[in-house]
DNA sequence: GATTGAAGTATTGTTCCACAATCCAACGAC
DNA sequence: GTCGTTGGATTGTGGAACAATACTTCAATC
């Protein structure tokens, strides 16, 4: 008879991870930040928040922490923390920052790890779902799936990491804008395509059509943020 | 004459930061973690650490919650926080993300910001100046800082903030490691070499000379860890 | 009328303390 | 040698307190 060594070993060795406080709190904002409920720009104060949710001052700043480091909140010395407003040079920044990383991720994509390539054509799927359900919130959600998926040709968790909090600040983008509601459905084809060239092994094409993505997504974004500012 | 509004125009709205005691905790913290002088591992005691920098227990969690988002500390739910202990595959996920960024960075210098091919050849003759005054230390820096050169050229604040964590992590590889002393020092001609290459606009010669860099660097980090794990 | 000064108020930054929950090491029972 | 149990140490969270700073208001001045 084999020792029970065998069949432990056998487990993936994850820590089952319990939540403190700290990350329920943290969860919870991001989630509210992300959704829209809390508009960019928005004060939150420490008092009335600790209250509301029933943890300590102490619970909460820490939260506070996490969030600022994610950009979704930014922090003014004894000022307190409000939710991220982003501007035209953030956009720039963001989309800087994406294309280095989502283009190197499809560049790149012979060496991605086994399963990640059908993830990326699992979240253009999800999309065109959610597009017969007429469901644009769900459209926005899948499309956020669709660049974490391809970011994650690169098999890198930090790069992963990267990608989510990015993405998140896109979205804080988008809270911004006027009219976010039909922004994404246009693209959805385009997803399509690039995941279907991903598929087929050009990777290279693939790169070339998300770069064209990148430059009409930016400039549309740019557009509204400068009618925003001179309206 | 005049009005007051031209001149105060001009100025650079910059506003000056003055420092809350969190961050110079944290700043604290970051820099002895760097500098080896807290080995990978090494448990973190609340109590003892609070004490000794005259700080309340509240302020110290705050700035351990803002390195253990950079990956510098880890920390376990009811068991504190410990400096992060790179193992092979952290190193493995580490050059992944510099791949992709710092060779798109390189690939992409044509639209790099004024000023930062200067930076990064600075960096280079500053690594050089160390190895002829046998300051290996510095040689080491240098290194980082030619590294953050090269991701500045993507003209990403984001990008560089996510540099300068890479980096960071990877001074902690180096402590795991057993000799990181002369680890640097035959890297700097390969650093002359893509630097001059970059300057001459070969951008594409440059990031293919860096990526051989990597994978030579990065095998020998390897190398280096399973010689620890078999010894 | 606009700007400056000087209150007073509200909020944040930081400390300190208390206590429950959890971990960890030691010890002993089987 | 494995399994409870016990007790001490550390962390997680809450809460109060106070200083420091920002914001508001209003009067005084030019």
């Amino acid at each position: 008879m084999a020792t029970a060594g065998d069949w432990i070993d056998r487990l993936p060795d994850v820590a089952l991870e319990r939540s403190s406080t700290v990350e329920r709190v943290a969860d919870m904002l991001r989630g509210h930040i992300i959704d829209g409920a809390l508009a960019p720009g928005t004060r939150l104060s420490e008092e009335r928040i600790s209250r509301k949710f029933r943890v300590s001052r102490n619970t909460l700043r820490e939260a506070f922490r996490l969030l600022g480091h994610e950009r979704l909140l930014v922090h003014e010395f004894n000022r307190g923390v409000s939710v991220a407003k982003p501007d035209a040079d953030d956009v720039a920044d963001l989309f800087r920052f994406r294309r280095a990383l989502e283009l190197a991720a499809l560049r790149g994509a012979a060496d991605a790890p086994p399963g990640a390539v059908a993830a990326v054509q699992e979240a253009v799927s999800s999309g065109e779902a959610a597009r017969e359900r007429g469901d644009w919130w769900g459209i926005g959600t899948a499309n956020m799936h669709f660049h974490r998926a391809v970011g994650a040709l690169l098999g890198s968790p930090r790069a992963d990491e990267t990608m989510r909090q990015l993405l998140a600040e896109l979205r804080l983008v988008f809270h911004v804008m006027a009219a976010p509601r039909d922004f994404h459905a246009p693209y959805l084809d385009r997803n399509r395509e690039i995941s279907g060239l991903l598929a087929a092994g050009r990777h290279g094409a693939a790169a070339d059509a998300l770069a064209v993505y990148f430059d009409d997504a930016e400039r549309q974004l740019l557009d509204a943020f400068t009618a925003l500012g001179t309206g």
